[in-house]
Order: structure tokens, then sequence, then C-alpha cells
DNA sequence: GTACTATATTCTACTTATTGAATATAGTAC
DNA sequence: GTACTATATTCAATAAGTAGAATATAGTAC
């Protein structure tokens, strides 16, 4: 589970509410991890318990009360091991789960026109999360002027890069197979 | 969920029991869902408890018996309910679920070799992917020659590309990754 | 004053998935 | 006769994720 460590993570560049937690998550994370809110208020109640984290209410004026979360020395601990770990998931990554493929694979069940239509619409998506990342992108290429931790930077590029030839690849597919199902319409 | 439509689609090409549905899915489905041999049993037991599939236990001489499964009417209605989902999964098949990429976000956070030991570990499972969906096309191909229901292995062949178009992508990402972290080690 | 949005957190119910052990029969290899 | 593999199914414990409601404060738009 790599919830509890993208959270872990995101602290150890400083303490955070879980409401901007979530929202660094969703910002930066988020293209290769989603969490619904709940499950990440769950998970910082869970890694107290463990330790992990200490928290602190802070009373705000203008807004309602929130609860700013800190690493602990077990909790840098637990994120450095997770850093160490040599597997790192590899296998893990390589692993597709999608019904949509699901679908396509059973495309010899219906009208050839249902699946075209199917695809379609995977392509369209394909496209927007192109479009979605290259805004990402730039606002990565943005930050990096300002602040710029080369170091840090680089990574966060590597991954986006890694997105940017999933998608595309998608798209390519996607057409292809449309023209190979078109033609035989 | 699709392990259920999985194991409905499966069972409308005849009936099968749990250990022969189990070894159907992962030779077939196992590239886009992946799901524990006690999971399908589990899933077959509710569909059973749902009226989609009806169980008849089959002794045999030389081997244990079995339970062949069967699709009802309710079975097929259901079945024929998700492949005409419009929708179908489109929006979360774009979806990564990555601890790995999560690793090499936080990459900054480790000496550089620890991360390019990790790539270098993807690289390699990534190209084995490619090699063993190789096989597994090639083995579409042969029983494409013997049944040529050219309109299911139509599609058999569009997933099979998905995989090989998905896993290039994965072994040119973590390439350039490789050489542009090594070039500056 | 009504509706809406943003901030902030908690909780419940449910579904789905993982892991591994337990149980049982029969054939093959050494 | 011992170990191993293949066939065949079941169960229990746990972990993780989904979905959405509930609660509360405060600012903005109309």
């Amino acid at each position: 589970m790599s919830l509890k460590h993208g959270l872990l993570g995101l602290l150890n560049y400083g303490v955070m509410s879980g409401y901007e937690l979530n929202k660094a998550f969703n910002a930066s994370l988020g293209f290769f991890w989603q969490g619904q809110a709940s499950q990440i208020y769950r998970e910082l109640a869970a890694m107290e318990r463990s330790g992990w984290l200490t928290s602190e209410r802070v009373v705000q004026e203008d807004k309602p009360s929130k609860k700013l979360y800190a690493l602990t020395e077990a909790g840098k601990k637990a994120l450095a091991e997770w850093l160490a770990d040599p597997d790192g998931g590899v296998a893990e990554a390589l692993r597709v789960r999608s019904a949509f493929l699901m679908r396509v694979f059973f495309g010899g069940e219906t009208p050839p026109v249902e699946t075209i239509a199917l695809i379609r619409a995977f392509r369209d998506e394909s496209e927007k999360a192109l479009r979605a990342l290259g805004a990402t992108s730039a606002s990565v290429a943005e930050y990096a002027q300002t602040v710029p931790d080369e170091n840090k930077i680089k990574y966060w590029r590597l991954v986006a890069k890694f997105g940017d030839g999933y998608y595309r690849a998608a798209v390519e597919w996607a057409r292809k197979a449309l023209a190979e199902l078109e033609a035989k319409l």
C-alpha cells in the first residue's frame, strides 16, 4: 500500500493538514495514485496510531480549525525504509487492470459499431489526458524556474514523461484500432 | 467490478469448473485483469446466489469431483447489459496506479544510484513482459489458423496490441530515463 | 436571505482484493 | 515410501478502496 508512503513523502516537505495533503496529493501524485479524501483522513489517523505522525490542532480565525500533521522519527524511518526498498513495486507497475480492455476482448459478442463507439470514447479520453498532462508539465516547468531545486524536479519530470508516453501509446493504439475496425464496416 | 463479467464472458463460450475458469482467465484475460483463484471461486458462489449461474457436481474417475458452472438466462442478460454499457470503464482505463512511479517521484530523497537500480529493474521487467506477450500473440496466431473465428480473434489481437504498445512505451521511457540519470553520475 | 463555494473533518456501510492455509484425490519421479 | 505436481474447492483474516452522507464555519454572488 502506497497511499501511506505518498503521504509520508509529502509530509517530509513540511507539516500539513489532511485537507492540504488531499489537495497536494491530487496535484502531484494524483497521476499515478488516486485516493478519496475520506481515505486520506483515515490513513492519517491510522498512521498517527502507529506512531508515524503527530498532530496538532490549529485554530484559524476565518476558517474552520485544522489538524496539522508532522512526521515523527518513526515516520521518517518508515519513509526511508520504503525509499530504500530495492524492489519498489516494479513487477506490480507493469500490471494493467482495465475493464475497458476486457470489454474490447469480448467485442466479438456485440455489433462492431458498439465497440467502435467505445474505442472512440477511449481515444477522446486519452487525448484529453494527454492535454491535461501537458498543462501539468508546463506548471512544473514554471515552478522549476522559481524554485530551481533541480534534484527534485528532475524526478518529477521523469514521472510526467512516463505519463506522456503512456497516453501517447493509448492514443496511437486507439487510432489504429479504429482505422482497422472502421475499414471493415 | 469486472471479474464477474470476465467470468460471464468465458462461461458464455461453454460450461466450465472454477478450476478451468481460473486457468482460462489467466491465459486470456490475465493480461488486463488478475485474480486469485480463491476470489474466482468466491465470485462464482456469489453469482450463483444472484441467480446468474447454475452449478452441477460432476464426479470424475481419476481426479477429484468438480463443479461445472453454466450461465442462466439472467446471467446472459447481465453479460449483455455489461457489453452494451456505452461507458465501458473508459475513464478508469486511463488511470495509472503505480507505487513504482511514486518511488521515482521521490527519487530526489535518495542517492541517484538507488533510483537508477530501480529503473533498471523496471526496464528488465518491461522487456520480459514484452517478450512474454510476443509468445502469447504467437499462440493466438496459431490458434487463429486452427479455429478461424476471425470475428473473435480480431478483438483478441487488438487487446494484445495494446499490451505491446504499453510495454514498448515502458521500455522506451526506462531507457531514456536511465540515459539521463546515468549521464549525471 | 438564498444559494453556492471553499475550507475542514468524520463516519458508516459496503465492496473488492490479498494472503495463505486447509482439505482431498491421484498420478509421476526417484 | 517420499516428495512433488496437478487437480479441485473452501475458508478465514485482513487490508484497502469506494461512495456518499453528515457536520461545521465563513466568504461571495445575486
